[in-house]
Parts: structure tokens; C-alpha cells; sequence
RNA sequence: GCCCAGUUGGCGCAGUGGUAGCGCGUUCCCUUGACAUGGGAAAGGUCACAGGUUCAAAUCCUGUACUGGGCACCA
């Protein structure tokens, strides 16, 4: 005897090592099959996987199952992601707490050591938890975007674009983050509110005079001010221009300049210029041939500045300016200002503009074909609201600054001759008395040679050369992802057939800085687009609507929840709640109801094994079914794989997984199987059993792609009386829609049936009759024949003892009276009966159809509404006034009759 | 500032023109031959607000408010 409640923790460790021994998730390169491909969005190795990764990647497991199932052959390419500055950070604060040391400790070449041990680790664990999370990757043929292929991959994408001259270096004022102190392109930055304040600051004529007084959020940068703008339509300034003031604590001279750039109405009106330390300001400088003067490191310390400051921090600088500022008597005014302050979108800290040289890519005409192709719909975005900012985003394209002064990830591969460009280089020794080029200027002369292999110089024929110290952004080698995981550059079989991926499923948070690149580079290198179809999944949130932090410690990790709840709950809870597009509010009670459907599925399958007795044959599905609960359970069950199909293929998998939950629990548990109980044992047992073993087998195919385990582990049990069933169910196929078993009649009998049953279960719950006690039930209705002929559906699933059917017969006394439909329905009930509640009950459904019924009786007396509607409208609401006023009459009778 | 999305019972969400649904929670009854991680029943919503279109609006249009997001920022 099979346990009562499912236990998910054995079953799903076992079916996990059956379907890897078996190599069931390798998609094999079928010319007579479509393929169906996904590549998954690498996961970064900077810890486990967290529940948007459950989410993301169980979705695209349901999207792999399913099309698998369908004939497909179906790809989905596993892989990890090197992340960059994020996995640069992990493992340095893992350095300093566990050892006390930093990566210059190390020196570069023990630090990288140390994070590809990391990786192996890391890795691994996450590999593990693709396998226990069931999705059907192929985990023989893993990618990881450093590996060697990948790498060449990233090489070849350099060396084109940097022969098509898309690839340059140049002095340009970039986002800087001093805490992961390296440069950052555009959209890797962040913009956050901030309760700040603007500094209404005095700056004096040269000659001491009262001068002009301008506002700034960062008075630190006074120091390397180096003109005061105003606008030059400016009455108020007009005068001023091209005179001098002096920067306060320091009493530089600087001038007062116009420029259009200048708002009137902001603050005083009057700006100050500070070329080194604001984007803006340095556009400013360049056209007014301004001195730029750098007083903010890029460490964020205070340098060039008096004595006093120097070495300081920006942000307590900024504290002891405003102070020395007010003592001086130079600050006029200190107001509240909330700003959005540009924060790193690692580590959160505030961005410096910074001006120094950096690798750029030249997007335009990259960006380009990747417009067109958005625009004719060769890549649609679900839900498709996404297009228009995308498009946007790819038409106001920014040069993309792709280098990053970090260790971790693909080095640039450029290479400089030490003597041909000897005074472009800079070298430090590191603390292991170790050389490293650490700064290159092309300024000054330094001369690439782009190279994978340290190369030979061309010019001098010196071997001696040294390569960038830069590393590459992570996103340039995510943007080759679709295409370096089939072997790009080369042109392997794989590549052919696999490539162009046919789903893309991400989070909108990265759609500019992967999904658009991956779409320039896919149509750049292969002149296709990667994919056809981009599905957007939501972020999966707290209960409360919050992120996910572990600051905030209120994150669901899904491995304590797998073993808690079970695999198949975790991934249930996450599809049901995944409406396309959007956001999941996530707690741990919203797994307990797909657990718990978990163990509905699993008790009714017992259920019905239980009672399998001596059949031990194949069942085929039975045809010429006369019995009204199978016609209706098969046209249900044809109704729900129908929907549950269209929904997948519409990528709407949370409306599949709700119409199964529905048709499995409600339909098959509440009402079919209940009634198949009292056929158990008689002479139909054998077509009972071939019903319910076939829908349940077929059931559980449907969801299948969804709840993988369960099904798998039910199905192993059910395959002895499944005629031409497959290993897996995997490599099954997915029910289909039989046009056949569609039966309007049976649905249309058996809802009549279950209203009455319905409406007698109400009256019993009414006036507390309890189950032991059966009861006598009187109907009165025009469909004496249906109800005759399936009366015991009533009696047992309403616990009836007697049933008298007929037309026009008598309420007898002491009775409760109902009415579904056509039908009324009396229930004698002697001293159980209250009447009060009777007649509250009675009247509140009196005044339920009142409503109703006026409403039909106001549509039918317009004659815009009869000449206008459809005919059928007329005809319907025609035929609900009769049928309400008949109820109205039974019920206003049933209320006379009681007093 | 511009753009997009959302606003439906206590909570979380479905529902794109024809008398409002689901899950959780709540209340009551029930351990009846799978399941109390269960069964049965009930209560609970003028679908944010104001206009408009229509015979008919949660659903289409306009505007407002609030929430979230994207983009761009005026120091």
C-alpha cells in the first residue's frame, strides 16, 4: 500500500539520475524535424540560483518539454556566464573575509586562478540544481561563456569589428564606479532618487566685490571649477559676462561665460563649469576651450585640492566644503533638492563622470539592421509593449564603452610592442614584485596589435609584448551568446540546424544590455536574427511587492523550498502566477497550493491503481461511449488539453497550468471519479478503468512540461495499461485535441445534473443535515427522462435516498424547496427544517432573480436594443426572461407556502 | 519632463462588448470506501474616479488621481 500523502524528496532524486543516465534531454540534429531551440540566459557564477531563475528557467523548460512532445527537435543549450564585475566583487569580499586579502594581495594572475577555481565550484552547484529543478538540459554539452570556444568567439567578433573600424580607443568622459573602480557604459548605470540639497554658493569679483551666486549639488567640485555660465539672453547676468570671480576657499580666478546649455529659471540662474567632473559641464568646457582639473581619484579621494581636503573622501568632503562655505559666509542658501543620483548597477554606489581612455564599439550601424528587423516583426516581444522602447533605445544609440580596468573576463585583445609604444605604457609592480602594464594612452603613442596569442610586433619584429590590461564588458561576450554556443565562427552542423534560435525568455531588466546586442551581433556575424520571439517574464517578487534582497532578508531561496515542498510545487506555484509580462509577488504560502495539487494528482492516481484489481492489460480508450459521465469527462478532458496546447503555444503558460489544475481537480477528482466509484465493481469496471486510465494518463502528459516529476513517476505505474506508450513522456507526445469527443448534449445533461445536485447539497448545508442521514428528494421537471435515466448521480453525490421525479407534483409540508433551471426541487424534511432560514434563503434568491430578471425585462422592452442586437442576443435574453420568471413564480410560491 | 503598464471581493490575480471569475483567507458542516496537503456549503465586489461612444462597457475612447516601470534630465 502506497503511502498517503506524496513524497516528492525520493521520486524526484531517482526520475532526475533516469532521465541523465538516459540521456533523455539531448536534442539530436534531425533533418526531418523542426527544430525548436532556446539557449538559456547564462546564469552568472555568483552564487546559487535564485528564484527569477526558477522562474525564467522552468519556462522555458515547460516551452522545450512541450515542443518536444509535439515532434520538435527540441534544443535547449545550457551555459553560465562569467559575470564580470559581478563575480569580480563576490570573490573579492570572499577574499577579505575569509582571508584578509585583496586582490592586489594576490596580483592578477593568482586572482584569476582563484576565480576560475571559483567557478569550478560554483558552477558545479549550479549545474546541480538545473538537474534538481528538472529542467531538460543537456548536461554533457554545458557552455560557459569563458570557456575556449566562446573565447575565440569573442576574439573573432573584435577582430571584425575593429577591421570594419566599428572598434576604437578614445579620451572620453565615462561612468566610473570608484568602489569596482572601472569604467561602466551607459545603460549599466542607474538613476536613483535622493533626498539632496542645492548649495546656493557666492562667488566674489576679483576684486572682492559682491559677484555672482550660483547652485550646485556638489560644492566638493568647487576646486576644479573652471567658469561660471550663464545663459546669454540673461538680463540679470548680461553685464557679467567675461568678467571674473573667485572660487570660494581657494580664490581662483575663473571667468564668467555664456552658453545656451543654461537654464534661466533654474536656481539662480548662473551654473559653475566643471569640465573634469560632470558630462554636461565638459561639453561646456570643450567649447569654451576650458582648463579641465581633475580633484576627485579614481578612488574617490580628493586630489589637487588645499592641504586640508586632500586624501578626503567626495562625500566628506563635500560635508567639510559646505561647513568651511558657511563659516566664510560665502553660502547664501541651502535648500532641499531630491535628485536622481547615478549609482553603479553592481554595487550601488554613486558614479563619477571621468574622463580617460577607454575601448569603445560604434553601435549605429550595428544598431540598424536590428531596427528593421524589430520594426517587420522578424523578432516580436511578448508581451509587445516592449517593442516601442526598444526601438527607441536602438534609434538614440550611444557609443558602447567596452572596456572594463577589472581582472575577470575576456582581456582585450590588443597587444603593445614595449618598444614601439614605450611611452604610452605605464607598469606598476605588484605586491608579488610582479610587472603589469596597468595603464596604456594611445595619446601617447601606444600601438595595437590585435592578436589572441602574444604576438610578434610587426614593425620592430620584437617578441616582447605585453597586452592590454583591460578586460572586455561581460555583455560583448553575452551578446554572442545564440551564436558562439553552436561553434561560431566556425560554421558547424550545429549552427546550421540549431541557429536561429526560435525563443528568447528573459527578465525586461536586461533587455538593452543582452536581448538588443544579442539581436545587432545575430544579424552583424550571421545576417540573421537570433530569435524569433522574445517572452519577457516578470521579476518574482516578495509577498509585499519588494525585491528580492538579501539585505532586506526576505528572500525564498528555492532549494530550502524544493525540499520542503518539492520540485514540482516550486515550479507550479511560479507558472500559475506567470501572466506574461508580469511581476510575481512570491511567498511560501503561495506553494502550498501547488503542493497540495501535487498530492491531489498523486492520491487520485493511487486511487484509481488501487482499483485496478485483476486487470493487468493494456487499455485502449473506449469509443462508443453511451454512459452520460464518460461522454462528458472525455469532451472535458479533450476541451482542457485543447486549451492547455493553444495557451503554450501562445507562450501563456500560467493560463495552461490554470486549466489543468481545474480539469484535474475539479472535473476528473470531484465528479468523475466520485461517480466512477459506484461502477467499480460491476460489469462496465473494465471501460470505467480504460477511461480513467487513459484521461489521467493523458492529463498527465498535459502537464507534463510543467510539473515533470510527478507525472513521470505516475506515469511509470500507469504504462502497464497504456497501449504505444514512450519511456519518458518526454519522448511521448502531447495529448491532442479528438474533434470526435466534443459532446455538447452530455456537457449541457451533465450540468443540469450537478445543478440539482448542487442545489440539494445547499439545502442539506443549510439546515445541517448531516451525511449519515439520507434524504428524500421530490423533483419536478420537464426533463424527467435525463434525470430518470442518471438519478443515481443525485443519489449518490448528494447523498439521496429516494428520488421522486415528475411533473407537477405537490410540495409536500415541512419541506425546503429549490430551483435550478427548469427544475424544481423539494426536500421533505421534517424537524430539521428552520423556517426563518428557509425563508431569508428563499427570499434572498427571490431578490437575486428579481434583478436579474428586470434587467432582461428592461433590454426586451427598448426597441433599440431589438432592432440593434445580434438576433441570437434577442433570442437568448428571450429565453432567460421565461426560464427567471418561472423561477421567480416557484420561489414567490415557495415563500407563500411557508407561512 | 516624456513614454509604457497597472488600479476588479480581506490579500494575490484572471477576465478585451452581452446578467463579475480563480487561488489564498474567513464562516459553518463533515473524519462517508484516494486525498483533512481532503470533501460539501456560505458570506464577501455599484470592476480607482469623471466624462464619452454603444441597444449594451470591468472590457472601447478622453481626461484625472494613485502605484510601478522605462527613458531623459536643470547645476
Amino acid at each position: 500500500m502506497l503511502p498517503k500523502a506524496y513524497d516528492p524528496k525520493a521520486v524526484e532524486e531517482k526520475i532526475a539520475k533516469l532521465w541523465k543516465d538516459n540521456g533523455v534531454f539531448k536534442a539530436e540534429i534531425d533533418k526531418n524535424k523542426k527544430p525548436f531551440v532556446i539557449v538559456i540566459p547564462p546564469p552568472n557564477i555568483t552564487g546559487v540560483l535564485h528564484m527569477g531563475h526558477g522562474l525564467n528557467n522552468t519556462l522555458q523548460d515547460t516551452l522545450i518539454r512541450f515542443n518536444r512532445m509535439n515532434g520538435r527537435s527540441a534544443n535547449w543549450v545550457p551555459g553560465t556566464d562569467h559575470g564580470g564585475i559581478a563575480t569580480q566583487n563576490v570573490i573579492e569580499k570572499k577574499l577579505s573575509k575569509e582571508q584578509k586579502l585583496s586582490r592586489h594581495d594576490l596580483g592578477r594572475e593568482k586572482f584569476v586562478e582563484t576565480v576560475w577555481d571559483w567557478y569550478k565550484e560554483c558552477g558545479n552547484a549550479i549545474y546541480n540544481q538545473f538537474e534538481k529543478m528538472g529542467w531538460a538540459l543537456d548536461q554533457r554539452n554545458i557552455r560557459f561563456t569563458m570557456d575556449e570556444a566562446r573565447a575565440k568567439a569573442v576574439f573573432e567578433t573584435f577582430k571584425r569589428l575593429w577591421d570594419k573600424k566599428y572598434i576604437y580607443r578614445g579620451k572620453r568622459m565615462i561612468n566610473w564606479c570608484v568602489r569596482c573602480s572601472t569604467a561602466l557604459s551607459d545603460i549599466e548605470v542607474e538613476h536613483k532618487e535622493q533626498n539632496g540639497k542645492l548649495w546656493h554658493l557666492h562667488y566674489k569679483m576679483e576684486d572682492g566685490s559682491k559677484g555672482i551666486v550660483i547652485a550646485t549639488t556638489r560644492p566638493e567640485t568647487i576646486f576644479a571649477d573652471a567658469a561660471i555660465a550663464v545663459h546669454p539672453e540673461d538680463e540679470r547676468y548680461k553685464n557679467l559676462i567675461g568678467k571674473k570671480v573667485l572660487i570660494p576657499l581657494i580664490n581662483r580666478p575663473i571667468p564668467i561665460i555664456a552658453d545656451e546649455a543654461v537654464e534661466k529659471d533654474f536656481g539662480t540662474g548662473a551654473l559653475k563649469i566643471t569640465p573634469a567632473h560632470d558630462p554636461t559641464d565638459y561639453e561646456v568646457g570643450q567649447r569654451h576651450n576650458l582648463e579641465i582639473i581633475t580633484v576627485i581619484s579614481d578612488k574617490g579621494k580628493m586630489i589637487n585640492v588645499p592641504e586640508k581636503y586632500l586624501g578626503m573622501d567626495r562625500e566628506l568632503c563635500r560635508k567639510e566644503s559646505v561647513k568651511d562655505l558657511e563659516e566664510q559666509g560665502l553660502l547664501v542658501k541651502e535648500e532641499k533638492y531630491n535628485n536622481a543620483v547615478s549609482t553603479c548597477y553592481r554595487c550601488g554606489n554613486a558614479i563619477e563622470p571621468y574622463l580617460s581612455e577607454q575601448w569603445f564599439v560604434n553601435m549605429k550601424e550595428l544598431a540598424a539592421p536590428a531596427i528593421k528587423a524589430i520594426e517587420n516583426e522578424e523578432i516580436r516581444f511578448h508581451p509587445k509593449n516592449w517593442k516601442g522602447p526598444v526601438l527607441d533605445w536602438l534609434k538614440n544609440i550611444q557609443d558602447w564603452c567596452i572596456s572594463r580596468q577589472i581582472w575577470w573576463g575576456h582581456r582585450i585583445p590588443v597587444w603593445y610592442c614595449r618598444h614601439c609604444s614605450e611611452k604610452g605604457l605605464t607598469f606598476t609592480t605588484d605586491k608579488q614584485g610582479k610587472e603589469q602594464l596597468v595603464k596604456v594612452s594611445f595619446e601617447d603613442g601606444a600601438k595595437p596589435i590585435i592578436s589572441q596569442e602574444k604576438p610578434v610586433c610587426p614593425i620592430c619584429g620584437s617578441a616582447d609584448c605585453v597586452q592590454d590590461p583591460d578586460v572586455l564588458d561581460t555583455w560583448f561576450s553575452s551578446a554572442l551568446w545564440p551564436l558562439s554556443v553552436f561553434g561560431w565562427p566556425e560554421q558547424t552542423e550545429e549552427l546550421k540546424y540549431f541557429y536561429p534560435t526560435s525563443v528568447l525568455v528573459t527578465g525586461y531588466e536586461i533587455i538593452y544590455l543582452w536581448v538588443a546586442r544579442m539581436i545587432m551581433m545575430g544579424l552583424e556575424f550571421e545576417g540573421k536574427v537570433p530569435f524569433k520571439d522574445v517572452i519577457l517574464n516578470g521579476i518574482v517578487r516578495d509577498k509585499t511587492g519588494q525585491k528580492m534582497s538579501k539585505s532586506k532578508g526576505n528572500v525564498v531561496d528555492p532549494l530550502a523550498m524544493t525540499e520542503k515542498y518539492g520540485t514540482d510545487a516550486v515550479r507550479f506555484s511560479l507558472v500559475v502566477q506567470a501572466n506574461p509580462g508580469k511581476d510575481i509577488p512570491y511567498s511560501e504560502d503561495s506553494i502550498t497550493g501547488a503542493r497540495n495539487f501535487c498530492n491531489k494528482i498523486y492520491n487520485a492516481s493511487r486511487f484509481i491503481l488501487m482499483n485496478m484489481g485483476d486487470l493487468k492489460e493494456t487499455l485502449t480508450m473506449p469509443t462508443n461511449l453511451t454512459e452520460l459521465a464518460d461522454r462528458w469527462i472525455l469532451a472535458r478532458y479533450n476541451n482542457a488539453v485543447k486549451e492547455a496546447a493553444a495557451a503554450i503555444e501562445k507562450y501563456d503558460m500560467a493560463s495552461a497550468a490554470d486549466t489543468l489544475y481545474h480539469f484535474l481537480w475539479g472535473d476528473f477528482c470531484d465528479w468523475y471519479i466520485e461517480l466512477a466509484k459506484d461502477r467499480f465493481n460491476g460489469e462496465n469496471k473494465k471501460k470505467v478503468m480504460a477511461l480513467l486510465v487513459n484521461i489521467l494518463y493523458g492529463t498527465l502528459k498535459a502537464l507534463h512540461p510543467i510539473m515533470p516529476f510527478i507525472t513521470e513517476e505516475i506515469a511509470f505505474s500507469l504504462k502497464p495499461y497504456i497501449k504505444d506508450s514512450k519511456e519518458f513522456l518526454i519522448q511521448d507526445s502531447y495529448p491532442v485535441y479528438n474533434p470526435d469527443a466534443q459532446d455538447n448534449q452530455a456537457l449541457k445533461e451533465m450540468a443540469l445534473l450537478q445543478g440539482i445536485i448542487g442545489q440539494i447539497r445547499t439545502v442539506r448545508s443549510q439546515f445541517n443535515v448531516p451525511p449519515s442521514l439520507k434524504i428524500k428528494v421530490i423533483l419536478n421537471t420537464k426533463e424527467e427522462e435525463i434525470i430518470n435515466k442518471y438519478s443515481a448521480y443525485i443519489k449518490t453525490l448528494a447523498k439521496v435516498e429516494t428520488l421522486e421525479i415528475g411533473q407537477n407534483v405537490a410540495k409536500p409540508k415541512q419541506s425546503a424547496s429549490a430551483v435550478f433551471e427548469e427544475t424544481t426541487i423539494y426536500i421533505p424534511l421534517e424537524g430539521l427544517i428552520d423556517f426563518e432560514k428557509e425563508n431569508a434563503r428563499l427570499n434572498k434568491e427571490l431578490l437575486n432573480i428579481q434583478n436579474a430578471l428586470n434587467n432582461r425585462a428592461r433590454m426586451l422592452s427598448n426597441p433599440s436594443f431589438l432592432n440593434n442586437a445580434p438576433k441570437e442576443q434577442v433570442a437568448k435574453a428571450q429565453e432567460e426572461l421565461k426560464v427567471m420568471k418561472e423561477k421567480e413564480l416557484f420561489l414567490v410560491t415557495a415563500i407563500k407556502d411557508l407561512k
